[in-house]
DNA sequence: CATAAAACGTA
DNA sequence: CGTACGTTTTATGC
């Protein structure tokens, strides 16, 4: 059909050209990071590009940038592109961002100065053809069209970024009236007003065009200007002087000298590593999947075959197998299956030796000797075993009835400790940007290969395993020695809490929490009733219907119809936030307002008791997933469902901690939690004995504080002034600003700053550390909690001010929410021990960052809550005392104190 | 049909 | 113009 797959494509794109199309296609205000950047361009550029390689498929591409305005043709012509409006300080930078784009993609740039991008372009156009390529070059400029031929496309862009025209010489005569050869012609006549290139008054496209037909190009229009006829020939002769002009300025450069060659960019691939890094800055999360859906990044080290001697055991022959490989060198594991709500189905496994031979195997069809030898073989400790997140593994593991033990290194944790800031660490990813290893992409649940040309493949997805089993015994040696670099830390961290706590969280996950389902319907029920109370009393007052859901429909409503004041710019418009509403109705009175808070509060309760009542599992109980490498600063996070965010402000939210319940043949729920523990790092850590005073005397720690700021006795602290204290001791820890701190206690700003400054007067200490952390943190790049948990904060270097600050405030919360986080884990490893120690049945069953919830057997309560409290407390020596709160009850509710 | 934005729950 | 998360609902773009 074609010979594609012989001829090399090149694909020349026109940087400037393009990057200002995306700008004006897409609204820069819904396209910009958390930082402040604008990206709309950035995005808009890198989308239509992806598109490109993949439709187009090109071997080989290079961008061409102008690199100003300045021109060999406004040196011809000064008034060249004059006119043309500043450029928006929201487009700056955003070039520059493109290139880091392009440099992770390992794609190419050129500029050449005193000409114009289009004018490269042009030039490696013919380079490319003549050497016998096929030409593809994207522009939003139409003068690109004179350069197509049968070898030589145009994808010009329409609609916005999401679609290009293909302009072959066919397609140019259609739009454009003329073949390619003479649209330069027929644009002298018609003009360019974008670069101020002025036409024949009174002669569009359709007149040039039949003037430039009938005479066969410009010079034949101009030689007999004298014959046409007419206004359009009386304009003509005019203007003969600027259409020769125009002609002269249109044609592109083909002739520069440049400093490559059309072969010269043959594409390689992009770098996955710089992909992440640069997408991960830009929030660029859908056009990093597409990415990596439509494409390969391709390594050049990546071997094409990594070839391992594999087998696929049949049943009878795993327990030998075992025996004669898997002994004291540690042997990479990795399964396939489905994970979740706290079990498993193992669907296959691999194991594979470093030097040796790998296997597979089938776990559902082993014999009874194989089952017995895998399974003495998975719990014994001293048989070590290195696996990429072995949490899911072990619980399907022990859902077949297996127990892991041994795991020496998990790879998932040990990609997380080394950086904390990735969004994923899918062993694929890992294996390239460590290993330079390409690994194929796992397979659906559904056990198809969907990848094009394995379908067929017997025994694929048995050799992909093996290969990932293998890739994560490689992976542990080099993330191990990464971790070794910072003198030891990182590694404890791994070995001492992050894999141990896996297998606590592990269980955790398994036992799940018990609900009380026929309450949570009652509740479902009762939220229902008020939701739909409330929205009937919204549409009265109103007066006709409408979806009180609709931030949309809501703005129509409260601010055209009802002509209320516009509250906070959003990128929809204004926004219809709690808060918003709130100080609507303070300044208006107006009854809807009511119905919205009323419908808000209810509705989010009513789908939060909906989500529980589909989350619980056969067994009557609720199991939750526990993240451990999602949070940068070293918490956990919950899902599936999150158990960390179950309400406990407001007395009616409280009505869903009720269906949380003491499971059967337990006595009571216990709940212990850390008091102002972050408060407590932050008063060890700087050392300041003002504080570190305000935790030793006797007093409420918040109304202690306040008596200080305020110079007032303890006793004497009204509850207005404890309420800001108490803000700002929260506040510190996020890098609270002064007008952050009047948004929230509803102060002037003036109060609010003059509140800090006599508050750092009493805490200068506090100050001081805050200052430190920062400037510690700038120079070595990272932060560390205490155990030496770190965070890197490369934006603290950044030249872009939001960004900087952003990452100071990172920097400031990274320390203290991460020591507390440490502590945390440390304090369940030791209560999981501890009550392994004392032989208990009382059990751990939910961690909500500063907080643990147990099931109490029976007859244990005394001895559980002087175990938690123990263990708990003495998770790690502050200079001031770690003080834990326990209270007990039938549910979560009434467990609280 | 899938992803993004807005809103809001927790520590 | 206060950190760290996850989920739901609605809006929007492919």
């Amino acid at each position: 059909m074609s010979d594609d797959a012989l001829t090399p494509r090149l694909l020349l794109l026109d940087g400037h050209s393009l990057a200002y199309r995306a700008f004006h296609a897409l609204p820069k205000d819904n396209f910009s990071t958390v930082t402040g950047q604008h990206t709309n361009a950035v995005f808009g550029f890198t989308s239509m590009l992806i598109n490109m390689l993949r439709d187009e498929k090109p071997t080989h591409i290079v961008v061409a940038f102008d690199v100003s305005r300045v021109s060999f043709r406004t040196e011809r012509y000064p008034e060249y592109k004059a006119g043309r409006s500043a450029t928006p300080p929201e487009f700056l930078g955003q070039v520059s961002l493109i290139k880091e784009v392009l440099d992770a993609l390992r794609i190419p740039y050129v500029e050449k100065p005193g000409f114009e991008a289009d004018d490269v372009l042009a030039t490696l156009a013919c380079q490319a053809r003549d050497a016998g390529m096929e030409v593809l070059i994207s522009s939003g400029d139409r003068d690109a069209l004179q350069l197509v031929d049968d070898h030589v496309t145009v994808l010009y862009p329409s609609r916005g970024v999401s679609e290009v025209w293909r302009m072959t010489p066919a397609l140019v005569e259609e739009k454009q009236l003329v073949p390619p050869h003479l649209y330069r012609d027929k644009a002298a006549l018609v003009g360019e007003s974008s670069d101020n290139l002025i036409g024949v008054p009174g002669v569009g496209p359709k007149t040039a065009a039949k003037w430039i037909t009938e005479f066969g190009g410009i010079e034949g229009v101009v030689a007999n200007a004298d014959k046409i006829k007419g206004k359009a020939g009386d304009s003509l002769r005019a203007h003969l002087s600027s259409v020769m002009l125009n002609y002269e300025l249109n044609a592109l450069r083909k002739d520069l000298e440049l400093p490559i060659r059309p072969e010269d960019v043959r594409w390689h691939g992009w770098d996955r590593e710089a992909v992440h890094q640069v997408f991960d800055a830009l929030e660029f999360r859908v056009l990093r999947e597409r990415l990596y859906s439509y494409l390969d990044a391709v390594e050049p080290e990546a071997e094409a075959g990594f070839d391992i001697a594999g087998s696929v055991l049949a049943v009878g022959q795993v327990a030998g197998w075992l025996a004669a490989h898997a002994l004291e060198a540690p042997v990479g594991v990795a399964v396939n299956g489905t994970f979740g709500r706290g079990t498993g189905n193992l669907t296959g496994v691999a194991v594979s030796t470093g030097d040796g031979p790998a296997a597979w195997f089938d776990p559902a069809v082993l014999d009874e000797a194989d089952e017995k030898a895998v399974a003495a073989w998975l719990s014994d400790p001293s048989r070590p075993k290195v696996v990429h997140d072995a949490k899911p593994a072990s619980l399907a593991m022990r859902a077949h009835g297996w127990s892991l033990s041994g795991v020496r290194v998990d790879t998932a944790l040990a990609a997380y400790l080394a950086k904390p800031d990735q969004r994923a660490y899918d062993l694929t990813d890992l294996a390239l940007r460590y290993l330079k290893r390409e690994l194929r992409v796992e397979e659906p649940d559904n056990g198809q290969l969907t990848i094009e040309g394995f379908g067929d493949d017997k025994g694929a997805a048995e050799e992909n395993l093996m290969l990932r089993a293998r890739a994560t015994l490689d992976l542990a040696d080099v993330i191990t020695e990464e971790l070794s670099r910072d003198g030891g830390e990182s590694q404890t961290l791994l070995t001492e809490v992050e894999q141990p706590l896996s297998q606590v969280l592990a269980e955790m996950e398994h036992l799940g929490i018990a609900a009380d389902t026929e309450y949570l319907s009652e509740l479902e029920a009762h939220f229902a009733a008020e939701v739909k109370a409330a929205q009937q009393g919204a549409h009265e007052v109103v007066g006709r219907e409408f979806n009180l859901g609709s931030p949309k429909q809501l703005q129509e409503i409260l601010f055209n119809e009802r002509g209320l004041p516009k509250t906070k710019k959003i990128k929809s418009g204004y926004t219809t936030d709690a808060d918003a509403l709130q100080s609507l109705f303070a300044q208006t009175g107006d009854p809807v307002l009511h119905h919205l808070l009323r419908h808000r509060d209810v509705a989010k309760l009513k789908s939060t008791v909906d989500g529980l009542l589909k989350s619980v599992s056969d067994d009557g109980r609720i199991h939750t997933t526990f993240n451990q490498t999602v949070a940068a600063t070293g918490r956990l996070s919950s899902t599936d469902p999150n158990l960390q965010n179950i309400p406990i402000r407001t007395e009616e939210g409280r009505r869903i901690r009720r269906a949380f319940v003491v499971g059967q043949g337990f006595e009571q729920l216990m709940t212990a939690d850390y008091s102002q523990i972050e408060m407590r790092i932050m008063a060890h850590l700087s050392g300041d004995e003002a504080l570190i005073a305000a935790f030793n005397s006797a007093f409420d720690f918040h109304a202690a504080t306040a008596s200080s700021v305020f110079h007032v006795p303890v006793e004497e602290v009204v509850p207005d002034q404890r309420r800001k204290i108490k803000a700002m001791n929260y506040g510190l820890a996020y890098g609270l600003s002064a007008f952050g701190l009047s948004n929230q206690l509803t102060i002037g700003v003036d109060e609010a700053k003059a509140l800090m400054e006599e508050y750092f007067q009493r805490f200068g200490g506090v100050r001081d550390y805050l200052q430190s952390v920062v400037k510690r943190a700038v120079q070595d790049g990272y932060t560390a909690t205490i155990l030496g948990r770190r965070r890197y904060l490369p934006d603290l270097s950044s030249d872009n001010r939001q960004r900087r600050d952003m990452a100071e405030r990172m920097a400031l919360n990274a320390p203290i929410q991460g020591s507390a986080a440490d502590i945390i884990k440390v304090a369940m490893l030791r209560v999981d021990a501890a009550i392994k120690e004392a032989g208990l049945r009382s059990r751990m069953l939910l961690q909500v960052h500063d907080e643990l919830v147990f099931d109490v057997a029976p007859g244990e309560r005394e001895t559980l809550e002087e175990l938690v409290r123990r263990e708990m407390g003495g998770a790690h020596p502050l200079s001031v005392p770690l003080e834990v709160s326990v209270g007990s009850g039938r549910d979560w509710n009434g467990a609280d104190h």
